[in-house]
DNA sequence: GTCTATATTGTGATAGAC
DNA sequence: GTCTATCACAATATAGAC
């Protein structure tokens, strides 16, 4: 049987998540989404009405995939530290997949805010659980006192940063050459899991 | 004596800084850098003739300050935790003082990365110095054996990701309270350094 | 559903009086 | 230097034929 072809609306949808990923709300184009998409303009706004419906309908996916699915993690009876090592690598290997995720949805929730607030409803991360989770390690004796908030702010943080500061980093530490850089970030997956766990262990 | 009037250019300097670095380059409006100076917009052009000329004006200055200076940190003969605590002091200090600039320095540069190739010469950040000072003390066998790249940019990372993540995590965590989120910004001057330092200390 | 043509508005930039 | 008025074009959005 012959593959399906793909219809407009997900052509459209494709283009769009590349263009707005790339550029971001502001600096998109109708015009280039259609072009990639190999279809008129007008039939953009056929689909989606206008660019902000269009936007909103990225926005949503996108910001899905960002947030890391934490909970995923911590339901596992896994030990804290296998938990940790899983995050960073199943985190890490997304980004590696979706370069352009952090930059785009931290620039845009810069931008708009107030939208964060109807987005905190719509997603089921709860982040209390983890906050629980590390401090029952604390009481037990297994990991050095740390403030469960800034554990957390670190672990993503650490993730982050290498894809959202991309261009910064690639330039001034790796003289700009992109396989060095690719390495650097699958070394990072093991790096970073040793990094966090280092800096919560109890020293004998 | 009474104090000087600032003059028109400095007025368009400083407005077009607040705008620029809230909105981006393309979501800021000429028209709202002249409101915000109190002057026309034609007299924007009238001292910078272009949107892009002001940028670059703005853009090289927040990018100077971005630049975290590692240099003047490593010069100083004390010790490496002591050099560490001093860095991540001073740079989360000044960017709680500019909590904009990561946001708008990284997205800036994702959108035009070739511009990163123009300023690195232009700046004087020789990462090279620092990563052979980490190798000398991981010979030495001060501290644990890491990649001095990916400890660098956790420093870095770690320094950075509160602000330009700021609308995500004090949503998600934090339940949107400017003032908890501000003390945890505080607090993290000690707790990142702690991180970092515990993370490289080798275990008796 | 898909296209061409066009309306409409927004925005960077300039001309010219004062 | 500073302003008002205006140009020129870019970009979103719609009308209407097919």
């Amino acid at each position: 049987m012959a593959k399906r072809e793909k219809n407009t609306e997900k052509l459209i949808l494709e283009a769009a998540t590349k263009v707005f990923l790339e550029k971001g709300f502001d600096g998109a184009r109708m015009q280039e989404i259609a072009d990639k998409a190999a279809i008129n303009k007008a039939l953009v706004h056929y689909y989606f009405r206008s660019k902000e419906k269009l936007f909103d309908a990225i926005f949503q996916e996108a910001f899905v995939q960002f947030i890391p699915k934490v909970m995923d993690v911590m339901t596992s009876d896994s030990p804290l530290f296998e938990k940790i090592k899983a995050f960073v690598n199943t985190y890490i290997s997304m980004l590696i997949k979706n370069p352009h995720l952090p930059i785009f949805i931290l620039h845009e929730l810069n931008r708009h805010p107030e939208q964060m607030v109807n987005r905190i409803q719509s997603f089921g991360a709860k982040p209390e659980l983890l906050v629980k989770n590390i401090i029952k390690e604390i009481k037990k004796g297994k990991i050095r006192p740390v403030d469960p908030r800034q554990l957390i702010v670190n672990m993503i943080g650490l993730c982050i940063f290498p894809f959202a500061g991309r261009p910064i980093i690639q330039g001034v530490i790796f003289k700009n050459d992109d396989k060095t850089y690719n390495r650097f970030l699958e070394d990072r997956k093991k790096d970073v899991a040793d990094f966090i766990i280092h800096s919560i262990s109890i020293k004998k």
